[in-house]
Parts: structure tokens; sequence; C-alpha cells
RNA sequence: CGGGAUGUAGCGCAGUCUGGGAGCGCACCUGAAUGGGGUUCAGGGGGUCGCAGGUUCAAAUCCUGCCAUCCCGACCA
């Protein structure tokens, strides 16, 4: 027995420095990434990673078509006049972008940025292509590697340099039109989250922590088991603040030149940062169904004299959950026993496995099991795809309910600043204004993630100032 | 970007203090037996000791610089 060897680093909830390992150990095991390429901050998307991430960008890619979002890919670089045009823009970025300066021996006109972000790819072409209000709205997205020269502590998925990334840029006619494209992100978000068992809150970021450029931020956070909340995705509004410095203006129906309202809505690789810290356990990651690169593994038991029956029997629950579009695989490598078939359809994070033997084989029947539970039942071959399909949905059900309760549970709320002690997200009283906002944030060493989006009852007065006007702030440490 | 720790085979580590032979476990390869929760035995392959300088007859070991990883801050999606 190799016991030492096995992952045994237990799933612990607060200890940061412990959480550290059990992640970084557990996406190494899954292979998702490779983190030892050179360069700090950028690491190696491995195949079994990138069709989690890929699957993942497919979802975000299906909501953005049907929501008339066209997709396009913009240049890596970008000009540094370009890039000065929005004064809190530059000044929010200006510290963390990779320059190129000069091209074989020779230095560059102009020197050359590494997008951090593509508004100022994007905006001094929409001046070109938006004319009229015809042109509008005008919805697009893509998909690209971002860079960000920040952090010394970086860490796989959630703290990059290079990051993998997904924006949504809109350019409306109205601010109303503007507001109903946010509303119609966060209804994206929803229904993605559902899907990747993501529960989080909507918060309206502080005036001090929105976007660099923005008129306000929502922030949409998720809660690790740290305790930390771990910003997923942002949606802004941008009111006319670009379209003004980059001159997008339209000419309406009445002749009238206009600018634009914008709005963006941005996700990372942050998302499977959080899948694999929300759900994983002492085994390793757990993967939501409905992207899990592998949705069912079989593993056959082979030995004996029925070998050829029982790889025939899996093949052809294999079709048939093909046929259905169930991602499905066989392990069928030989001189490996099937416990360590087990381990590794575990460590990758699988949902559900089916193991055939000689058993199964005779009685017409498969072993289910599912990787969140461990529950093990054994199903007739007729039920396959019915059953299938049921824990499928049950899984995705139970790993979102279990995650939702654990966030629910962390909600807690604080009248005075001396019960804020716990890595938890507290719920506080604020007047809304800066000064009490610092304070609030220099005394608990927490920052204020915002206001709920759709807004919230509350009673309570500010925790600093004691003013009964105050709104129901959430307070958390960050990842 | 400030503080701390670490870097030796794919992974985990010993060796560094006190300079002289590069080792151990797992993984990997070959063979046999085994086979429903990480099999066993036998044999075998693999390392610019993070990188670059320096000190020395001699450097994994001492000195300097850099790079990377992890932790605590600051910053961020």
């Amino acid at each position: 027995m190799a016991e030492k060897n096995k992952t045994k680093i237990p799933y612990e909830k607060v200890d940061t420095q412990y959480y550290s390992q059990w992640y970084n150990k557990v996406i190494e095991e899954a292979d998702l990434t490779d983190k030892r390429y050179p360069v700090k901050g950028m690491n190696i998307w491995k195949p079994y990673g990138w069709k989690l991430m890929q699957n993942i960008d497919s979802r975000t890619r299906k909501h953005m078509v049907n929501t008339d979002h066209e997709e396009v890919k913009f240049p890596l670089l970008i000009p540094e006049d370009e890039f000065q045009k929005e004064a809190d823009h530059i000044k929010g970025f200006d510290d963390e972008v990779y320059w190129v300066t000069r091209a074989g021996r020779n230095e560059l006109d102009i020197p050359l940025l590494l997008r951090p972000t593509s508004e100022t790819a994007m905006y001094p072409v929409f001046d070109l292509w938006i004319r009229s209000h015809a042109d509008l709205p005008l919805k697009i997205f893509q998909m690209v590697n971002v860079f960000r020269y920040e952090t010394k502590q970086t860490r796989a998925f959630t703290r990059m340099r290079e990051i993998h990334f997904f924006e949504a840029h809109t350019c409306h006619e109205t601010g109303e039109e503007a507001e109903e494209q946010i509303k119609q992100d966060l209804e994206i978000m929803e229904k993605l989250s559902k899907k990747l068992c993501l529960p989080n809150l909507e918060l309206k970021r502080t005036e001090w922590d929105k976007f660099p450029g923005a008129e306000y931020t929502v922030g949409v956070d998720s809660l690790l088991p740290t305790g930390r909340l771990l910003q997923i995705a942002g949606i802004h509004q941008y009111k006319t603040n670009f379209a003004e410095a980059y001159d997008i203006m339209f000419e309406d129906i009445e002749g009238e030149h206009k600018y634009v309202h914008q709005t963006t809505y941005g996700m990372s690789a942050r998302l499977v940062g959080a899948i694999v810290g929300i759900h994983g356990d002492e085994k390793g990651v757990i993967l939501p169904p409905a992207i899990a690169p592998i949705q069912v593994r079989i593993i056959p038991i082979t030995y004996g004299d029925k070998q050829n029956d029982i790889l025939e029997y899996c093949q052809k629950i294999k079709e048939k959950l093909e046929s259905s579009d169930i991602r499905t695989d066989i392990d069928d490598r030989e001189d490996v026993r099937p416990g360590s078939k087990f381990y590794d359809s575990e460590r990758k994070g699988i949902p559900l496995r089916i193991d055939i033997g000689s058993n199964e084989l005779e009685d017409k029947t498969l072993t289910l099991v599912r990787r969140d539970t461990s529950d093990k039942k054994e199903y007739q071959f007729d039920e396959l795809i019915d059953k299938v399909k049921h824990e499928i949905k049950d899984m995705e059900q139970s790993l979102f309910e279990n995650a939702e309760e654990f966030l629910q549970e962390n909600i807690v709320d604080a009248d005075e600043i001396s019960e804020i002690d716990e890595n938890k997200i507290y719920r506080i009283g604020w007047c809304g204004n800066r000064g009490c906002g610092e304070e609030i944030e220099e005394t608990t060493d927490r920052h204020i993630l915002g206001t709920l989006y759709d807004g919230e009852q509350y009673n309570g007065e500010c925790i600093i100032c004691g003013n009964e006007e105050a709104e129901a702030a959430y307070l958390c440490k960050k990842e």
C-alpha cells in the first residue's frame, strides 16, 4: 500500500494555506492545468482543462448568440495613444499593462500594449462602425486572452497575468436601453450560474471599487470555502463616458448627433477556479455535469474468460449514451486494476461512473456511481438513459443547492464593528458615504462589495455614523 | 510592489549547517502472477541539483544577482 503518496489533503474550509495546498494539488491531479510554465502567472491549459473551459465558453456563446450578440476577435496589441483617451480607465490599468516597445532591434514609433481588456482596442473602431441609429444597438463579444501585470501572488485560474477572458461590449441609443442590457446580462449570468453550479451575489460596487471608467459596476461574487468572495463576473454601465472619450456618436431619427450609451459584461477562467474551490472534496475536483468534458465514464471490470463480452457490453452502453448526447468514455486500459480506475475517475471529477463486470453482464444491469455523493445504484440496461439523465439533473441541482446553502449560511448580520471577526460575509448598515465606507474597510480589513443590485429592505443604521437611512452593504474578504 | 519560506528525476522528499560518491519513496519500462476500491514479486531506465556569475585543487552544499513557487500584506477579474 502506497499510503503516503495518495491525495489525503482534507477539504479544509477555513485555513487559507491548507486550502491553497489542496487547490494546487487537485487541479494538477485532475489534469486541468500545468503550472510549470516558466513565466509567472501564465499557465498551460492541458487538454482536459481546456475542454472544460471550452464547454463553459460554448454555453456562454450560446447565450450571447441567443440575445443577438455577434462574436468578433480584435487584435491583441493596442497603440499607446488610443489607450490614453479615457482618463479614469488609464488610471485603473496604467500600472499593470505589458508594453511592446521594440521590434527586432528597432524602437517602435508608437509603443504598443497588450490589451488588459479591450475597450481601448474596440472603441476607436466603434466610432467608424456607428453612423446612425440604424447601426444600433451594436452588440458584440469576444473570447480572448488579456494581460495584466498585477499581484505577486498569482494562482491558477483565479489570479493570472494572462487571463482567458470573455467580454461583451454593447452600444445603445439611450440610457434606458443600456439599463435593459444590464438586466439581460444578469439573466444570462443566472442561467449560466445554474449550469455551472455557482450560486452568487449580484452586488452594485462602491464608487471607489467600480471598473475604471464605468458609471457603475455590478460584481458577481461567489463564496469560496475559505470564506472569501471571488468575483466571477463584472457587468458595467459606462453611460457615455467612453463614447465621449472616443467620440462614438450616432445620428438619431431627428438628425441629431448623440453619444452612444455603452455596457460591458466580462467573465474569465475564474469560473473554473470557483467550480474547483466550491465543489471539490478530499478526493479531488467535482465537475458540474453540464460542462464536464466527460459526463459518464464506463469502467469495465474484465478478468477471467468474459473480457470480450464485457467490453462489448460497455461499448453498447457508450453508444446508447452518445446517441442521447451524453459525453461518455470507457476506461479500457489493460493492466490497470479497477480500483485505480475508480480513483482516476474521481480525481478528474467525472460526474457519473458506470461499473460493468460479469455480474452486470449476466443480469443485463449496470452499476451507476455518483461522484458527489458516492451513491451506488444498480439499474436495468433498459433504464440507462432515463437514469443517467435523472442523475445528471439531480447532481446539478444538488451541487447548486449545497453551494447556495453554504453561501446563505455564511451571510450574517452585524450591528457593531466588533462583531466582525470571522471569515464570513457580513451584512451591515451603511449610509453610502465614502468616508464611512473607507472607515469600515480599514477597521475591519475587509472590502465593501456593495449593495444588492436588486435592492433590499433594511432597517438598521449606518454602522459608523448611525444614520438611519442606511442601506444593507455586504462586507467580506476578497480572494 | 514590501516581508517571509522554498527550489535536488514526472511528483513528494533526504542530503546543504560541517565542500570531495547524487540518493530514497511513488510514478515510469520489462517479465510473471494478480484482477468488483490505489496488486505483488523480480529486474530496469531516468537528474544541466531553478538559472547566471563568483570563491575553491574541488560546489547540490559557501557568496552575489536573477527567475519561479508557496504564505502574509498592498493591488486586481
